[in-house]
DNA sequence: CTGAAAGCGCTTACAG
DNA sequence: CTGAAAGCGCTTACAG
């Protein structure tokens, strides 16, 4: 069935189907009835790609899971606790508003190429970018094709600060500094002066600015910062597990662990519990998400709370705000953390 | 850049762009090498709605995760520990073989529609359904389609064994009731005669299989089948949650509980820690999916583990392979699952 | 081996 | 208010 069986049934021309379909003002109450009535009968839809052809949107939009530093075989993106929610809010937002999404994972460069035909294609009428931002030319190049684009979680002001405003771009992400500033303060305050830090991925904006406030709260109280007790994750379990089994095994241990994401947190005490370490009683721990785990695992862990929900539905508000408008804008969105106290940190035991 | 103009710098028609684009034999080496140099230098890509249009695929499948029973507020399919994993293994899957993919949650009867116009918007080559079967006339709506579909835990043959082998249909599953049945037997080895469940949505075919499992399974050994040991559960945390809290409080409990799904066990054990019944000493309790957490949690939930990754995989290989052939086939593939023996089971106190 | 032309199913100035 | 016609960017018989 198309609008010019349609059009026929009802008496009418392809062109006033089309008005009615779009909704166009200059169509009579009772014409508009008649065209309804036929299509509803018929259950008609028009073609998507035949409206895209002829200039219409899609009413898609894409979701781009990039996550670069992970291994070939550890490519699962969705066991990362940060990004099913993330995808979850996005579809669900975006669903609600009549759009479409379409995923697609990104463990490469050459996988890269897929997001920017999708774009090029014109497959999708706006895009979201979530991950590490490991090749930061490949984002300049998404940037420069000018389609309305989101950027979860990416540093972009400093990258490409003077075309900003020629394009349909916004960056979200949270206030990282603050809240890793806050966790640590926290420890400081339980009496805490050794504290180590689990790195996050530093092709990450979140994983800098988590790291930076680091030693910056340290620096600010005069506590050492011991390069022992500054550990690489890259955001994931396993490293994490691997370099907390590490620590335990050195002579000294810190009081007190920062780690840059949640599922650090909980390998670490996975690790630490293997060796017999006790958290809190020997090791406060401190985590960063408040992801579900966080306060189902024993003893439950105390989290930065980042609010992925709030951001991943602003993420979606805005490339569809951003396809709606005609004018190049640029803005950036910081989303507040909150330190949510529970059971793994207690004062150093001596 | 149109193929228009490719064909202009290269110095041929479109016809022959075009058959460089799609492969075509009939065209000397030259030519090609030149098409797709300058295809190359302007890095252009064929824009996917002209192709479609045109009676080309679109290399998109859809994945439509249903979830009707689920309330409005607790629309967040992904907190299910179930479809995360498919959705990563689906998406994975289907970038892999150079397929988008289109993402639709459905919450509603309202919503279910957006799935029927993603078929007939011709958005999608294919679509994978996966969820609860509420409203069978939906589903064979879809199928009726005759586009290419495949269903994860439906039980279609009862539905409409007459079209079965008019459509390109396929039927993913596990093997619930086995898995189920040897559950239960491990449970009755132990020594356990009183034996409680609780169940999946009935809406489903694993929730059936079961339940099914269940009572076939204590009836072969002559234990008692108990009402009040038969709690609602709906695949549901919360609603596990509720029930469990309910049991808690009855005078008699049973000494094993076997839990529909993984979620539910989990709830049901913060549920009986909260009223201080210990697991697994006073009550031994089972899941099934080994989900993430399962292992993650204290104790370590013993459980049927179900072959998610493979099945998403599988559903992700037999949309695509119902894409490429004509003729209409039906097929159904049942999944093993296995139990994994962990730490919430023992013998019976007395 | 290759080009001109028709067609895919819409939308949108344009003219009336 | 409404229809005829051009156009969106491809693909594919068709003819040569």
């Amino acid at each position: 069935m198309r609008s010019e069986d349609i059009a026929k049934l009802a008496g009418v021309s392809r062109s006033t189907v089309s008005r009615v379909i779009n909704n166009y003002p200059n169509v009579p109450e009772t014409t508009r009835a008649k065209v309804l009535r036929v299509i509803e009968q018929h259950q008609y839809e028009p073609n998507s790609f035949a409206r895209a052809l002829a200039g219409k949107r899609t009413d898609t939009i894409g979701l781009f899971a990039i996550s670069m530093t992970e291994q070939e075989n550890a490519s699962r993106i969705y066991q990362n606790s940060y990004f099913a929610p993330i995808v979850d809010m996005v579809v669900d937002t975006a669903n609600a508003r009549g759009f479409y999404v379409l995923i697609h994972t990104v463990y490469s460069r050459g996988e890269f190429q897929k997001v920017k035909q999708a774009f090029q294609q014109k497959r999708i009428d706006g895009g979201i970018l979530v991950g590490t931002q490991k090749d930061i030319e490949l984002v300049r190049e998404m940037v420069d094709q000018e389609a309305p684009l989101v950027l979860v979680d990416y540093d972009i002001s400093e990258i490409m600060a003077e075309r900003l405003n020629k394009n349909h771009l916004a960056v979200i992400n949270s206030m990282d500094y603050e809240g890793t500033a806050e966790a640590l303060e926290y420890l400081i305050g339980l009496g805490h002066r050794d504290i180590g830090i689990i790195k996050g991925s530093m092709n990450t904006y979140s994983g800098r600015e988590r790291y930076l406030a680091y030693e910056n709260t340290l620096q600010k109280h005069g506590l050492p910062l011991r390069n022992d007790f500054v550990l690489e994750g890259e955001f994931l379990k396993e490293s994490a597990y691997r370099e907390a089994k590490r620590l335990a095994q050195q002579e000294e241990l810190p009081t007190a662990l920062f780690c840059s994401n949640d599922d650090m947190a909980i390998a670490a005490m996975e690790a630490f519990a293997e060796h017999g370490i006790a958290v809190p009683d020997q090791l406060s721990i401190i985590g960063f998400d408040d992801a579900q785990l966080a306060s189902r695992i024993t003893p439950k862990l105390t989290s930065v709370r980042l609010p992925v929900d709030e951001m991943a539905k602003a993420a979606v508000l805005k490339v569809i705000e951003l396809c709606d408008t005609d004018e190049a804008t640029f803005s950036t969105t910081s989303f507040p953390t909150r330190l949510v106290v529970r059971d793994t940190c207690k004062p150093p035991a001596r």
